[in-house]
DNA sequence: CTTTACTCCGTAGTGCACTACAGGGTTTAT
DNA sequence: ATAAACCCTGTAGTGCACTACGGAGTAAAG
C-alpha cells in the first residue's frame, strides 16, 4: 500500500497542522517532495518521521537534536566513525534520562503510596528529592 | 550548615542566571525571601529547586507542569483525592517516555554495534523505526 | 576610601517552534 | 457549474522561557 499524502492528509495523520508540515520542510526535515501540478504529494514515510520528530521533542530534545538523530545512518565507512560518536553520546543522554525519569516515577509512586494510606507527607515537598541521592 | 545565599551565589550553585532566578520568582516557583537590607537572602533548599526544575525540563516537560509537580504535596487527606489523581496521570506520561526512550537506546545501540561490525545500514534511517513496533 | 563587584527594579528584546493571515489558484462534491 | 474545501507562496504574529539593558544603590576587596 505506497500511498501518496496531499499535505491536509499527512498532517493529518501525522497529528500536525499544514503548517507544521510546510514548516518543517523548510528547515530540512523532510525533503521536499514531487509536485507535478504544484501541490505536492508526500510518501508515507513522512508520516513516521514527522511523528519521531513530534516524540523526540516530547522527550526533551530539541528540533535540531531530532534532525540530528535522523541524520544518523551508517552510509559509508568513512563517515562511520562520526556516526558512532554521535550515537553513543546520543545514547548517554538518553540512558541519563531513564535514569532520571524512574528517580521521578518512583517518587511518584511513594506519593501515591502515601496517599492511599492517608499519611500526611512529612516533607514540603517529596519529589523534590528525587534527583538528590542516586 | 544552614547557609544563605545572594542571588548571585543561588545563580551560580544552581546552574542558571541571576535573571533566571529572579524569573522564577516572579513566576512563583521560588517565594520570596526574606530581603531585609533590599537584598534577597535564598535558602539552599532553592538550589535544589531549581535543579529540579532545569531537569524536568530537560525531561521534556513544561515550566508548568514542573510547577505542578512541586506542588504535588499531601497536605490535607481532604486534598488527597486530587493530588493522587496528578501523580497517577503524571506517573503514566513518565512511564511512556521512560519507555520510548528505552526504544531510542536500542536503536542507538543497534546503530553503534552496526557501525563497528563497518556494515553499512540497510535502511534509509535506522533510528526512524524506534517507536514504530511494540 | 575608592574601585570593583555585586544588588535592586522595570522594561524591552531574543530564539525557538510554531501559527495565522493575505491573496491568490485548484479540486471535489452536489 | 458553482460553492465548499483544499492547495500555493510569502510574510507577519504568537507563546514560552528566558536574556539583556538602563539607571541606580550597596557591599567587599585592596
Amino acid at each position: 500500500m505506497k500511498k501518496e499524502y496531499t499535505i491536509g492528509k499527512l498532517a493529518k495523520e501525522s497529528g500536525v497542522t499544514v503548517e507544521t508540515v510546510r514548516f518543517y520542510e523548510q528547515k530540512g526535515f523532510i525533503k521536499q517532495p514531487s509536485s507535478k501540478s504544484g501541490y505536492r504529494k508526500y510518501p508515507d514515510d513522512d508520516i513516521i518521521k514527522i511523528k519521531f520528530i513530534k516524540r523526540t521533542q516530547e522527550l526533551g530534545f530539541t528540533l535540531n537534536e531530532a534532525k540530528e538523530l535522523l541524520e544518523l545512518r551508517v552510509k559509508s565507512n568513512a563517515k562511520c566513525g562520526q556516526v558512532k560518536i554521535k550515537a553513543e553520546s546520543k545514547l548517554k543522554e538518553v540512558e541519563e534520562k531513564i535514569k532520571d525519569l524512574n528517580k521521578m516515577k518512583r517518587s511518584l509512586k511513594k506519593m501515591i503510596g502515601a496517599c492511599s494510606n492517608n499519611e500526611k507527607s512529612t516533607t514540603e515537598c517529596p519529589i523534590l528529592e528525587s534527583f538528590e541521592k542516586d
